[in-house]
DNA sequence: CAACGTCATTCGGTCTTCTGAACGGCCGAA
DNA sequence: TTCGGCCGTTCAGAAGACCGAATGACGTTG
């Protein structure tokens, strides 16, 4: 019979509950990088202590929780990395990309990133750092909302308006004080992008940091490979030059990849 | 009752199986960048497919493993590359250790490393390339075996020989010609590294790479940074110059999480 | 110094998951 | 086509995990 308690919180009974619980454990060590107790960690969960204290034991005698020095808070284990970085390794997307990353960071000098939509976010699967000094802070792994990125809009340009409506929530998340939040200027924004073939962030994730983007794979990937610099960098005309590169890189890519794909 | 075949594999009753075996199927997925099928990994781990079935269901739902296109071979999901790269985020050494890095990395115009030693093996946790076109292939989240590196020699140098017999696998694998594998010459090289302050890797786990590392923390850390280049620009004299650069590195970093520790 | 708060940990009954065999779908070979 | 192999999937009995309350250990506060 299937619990009242499990059917209010809208569980389907066909998961694993202490693999599900596993996994809610590695989200919540990872998503915010403090380091919790058991019983933290089990009011978050709501789930009972026992109950987390034995799967707590098991993730710590494969190293993929750590239990720090005073042995009562856990954090994310050595493990966790291994596999993480494992998903690069096996993604052909991501492989194929380091010799255009690295001629595209080479030509513009700048920061380069190669992005993938998940969800509402855009997570970060390669970068290259800019030559300059001043330099923005990014790192494989990392999340940020598509609709204020240059990768995100890239890639959501590709969809159609009720498509991009269903697929993100509303309403957008205000970032910075540029952050475009109006729907109706939001899938305007769009429809100029698809028409130019790339997309613009004007500081809307970070103060002061402009970029281009455009999207892998012609026109049904979740990929997108952007150029980003702080505006003391990145005036209109220098903008539309750094697009060409990342267009021409975008489109040798595409063709990697369309021709790994025919075998 | 604890059953026979769990007493001959060796398990503890206090391992909560079905989140080993989640763990168990990351692990598998992530040392090859392969993806399986539900009957190879079946076969893999020695559990039945139907048990598998119900684990990777809800790992599927949790994008925590992805289905290719086929619906039969499974791989690495996204979620995993989030929480692996969380732990980075969350580690102390890590997040300090950028500047110390970059400034190594731009004196030496060389690839440098920060590793940890984890078992019989060591995991890059940072890196910066070199400033060359000829450059030596690593990834944050990679393993090779400790006595085959500078990196790992260089923390195993901080513990007595009994320690390290203890720790290593005998007889130790062979990665390339040069690989020590006699256990008293590997054992004088510590020794050594220990009174000289720094390891040095000459080719041991990739022909024609020479490698310089210095462990951190004051003789009781777990990790080491290092400054690794292809023999071609790394001649002895060279290599002492390095030594001396990576030492102050290595000084300064050690200062900085020593003053971390004391709050 | 003692009482309290918080922490991880243990224990046996109940309920869930695990299991192995059987099923139906799919593809390539004969 | 028909067969054989391999795939993922289902099911009811058997085995093990889950749960809540009680415990012990620790550090802190009155």
């Amino acid at each position: 019979m299937e619990s009242v308690a499990e059917a209010a919180r809208g569980r389907k009974p066909e998961e694993v509950k202490s693999a599900a619980r596993v996994l809610e454990v590695l989200e919540l060590l990872g998503v915010q990088g403090a380091r919790l107790s058991l019983a933290e960690m089990a009011a978050a969960m709501a789930v009972p202590k026992s109950s987390l204290h034995a799967i707590l034991r098991t993730m710590e005698a494969r190293k993929w929780v750590d239990l720090d020095p005073s042995g009562t808070r856990y954090g994310i284990g050595l493990k966790a990395l291994l596999t993480g970085t494992a998903y690069l390794e096996g993604d052909d997307v991501t492989s194929l990309a380091g010799p255009v990353l690295d001629a595209l960071a080479e030509e513009t000098g700048e920061a380069v990133h190669l992005g993938r939509l998940d969800g509402t976010h855009v997570v970060y699967l390669a970068k290259r750092e800019s030559r300059h000094a001043l330099r923005m802070y990014s790192a494989v792994g990392r999340r940020l909302p598509a609709h204020a990125t240059g990768l995100g809009k890239a890639v959501l340009s590709q969809f159609d308006p009720a498509e991009v409506q269903r697929r993100l929530d509303w309403p957008l998340e205000r970032l910075t004080p540029s952050t475009v939040t109006d729907p109706d200027a939001f899938l305007a924004q769009l429809a100029e992008t698809r028409l130019r073939g790339w997309a613009v962030d004007d500081g809307e994730n970070s103060v002061d940091i402009r970029c281009v983007a455009v999207p892998l794979g012609g026109g049904q990937g979740m990929d997108a490979i952007s150029c980003s610099a702080p505006k003391s960098r990145m005036d209109d005309a220098r903008l539309e030059e750094v697009a060409q590169a990342v267009t021409e890189a975008a489109h040798s890519l595409s063709t990697l990849l369309k021709r790994l794909g025919q075998h």
